[in-house]
DNA sequence: AGATATAGTTAGCCCAGCTAACTATTAGAG
DNA sequence: CTCTAATAGTTAGCTGGGCTAACTATATCT
């Protein structure tokens, strides 16, 4: 059987949506963590990289700036972020995680992993398995806005 | 080598949020088509299933009346969708796609199929046949709200 | 010094969730 | 048969999260 990149994607076309909307309704349930999916996400780059300026951010998640300024906004006035002025060029703006941002952030991680291996549970070691191989596959492939991934054959 | 549902769930949570950012990206990109995700979902509801009611769909998303509501809103007064009350019940409001609909349809599927099949072009066959049986394994997993999936065990 | 480029913010738009409150219709109790 | 309760959707109004356009502030370069 000839296995095509039009048949597979097909598939991931259908599927990842069904997780990713599993997910953003887990999040949304949780009133305890109260992060949606895309404040997660930043508060996880931010722990990734500290002192990242609003241009890093935004270019990695592939959002213009002004969304990017103003999802920081609510997290700044969550207490969840730190917004500073960068001395060395003060037209850039440092972000870093405020205790709080990481205590959040961890609450977030530990409460979807949760969800997500209750929804695994099921599956045997050998697809447990399958699934990690594939995320490893696919990775890098959709990382960093895509840019590099034409060149993925390798 | 054990393999736990944790470090799966690690896993799945980090990369499928990348897909879905680069999906929606893609769909945002396209003024040709100019669906939204959930937009384009609803439309694929709709095409499999004909005659459905709203609540029907807003069970299947996971969303409640109003939002879904809104939803219907959009694409019918964009002529992609059909809203007539349903004689049978006239509470009730039976849902079609209309020619264009599904055209617009049709035209979305390709863009994301021929997008997702360019990032997947550089894998092997074997790679391919990972992820595509990856998909079949969390597809059922994640189907439906998940309403079922906690006894995925059996 | 003055033009240009870069980093962010502000204003204002749209989509897409939500709850609360409402209308219309159906089903059921008496 | 009527009156109440349940069900299906809509409307109003809130929030978050995207966008562009226009602006400010800083840095860079001629």
């Amino acid at each position: 059987m000839f296995l095509s990149p039009d048949e597979c994607a097909r598939e991931v076309v259908e599927v990842v949506p069904l997780i990713m909307r599993a997910l953003v309704g887990e999040m949304r349930r949780h009133d305890a963590t109260d992060l949606s999916v895309p404040q997660f996400a930043t508060l996880a780059f931010l722990s990734r990289n500290e002192g990242a300026c609003l241009s890093d951010a935004a270019e990695h998640f592939g959002l213009r700036l002004p969304s990017m300024s103003k999802m920081i906004d609510g997290l700044v006035s969550r207490g969840l972020v730190l917004r500073r002025t960068n001395p060395a060029d003060r037209r850039r703006v440092t972000l870093a995680l405020s205790e709080r941002g990481g205590d959040a952030l961890r609450v977030a991680r530990e409460a979807t992993r949760v969800f997500l291996a209750e929804r695994l549970s099921g599956l045997t070691e050998l697809q447990l398995a399958a699934v990690v191989q594939t995320m490893a596959i696919l990775r890098p492939l959709f990382d960093g806005g895509g840019e590099g991934a034409s060149k993925a054959s390798g």
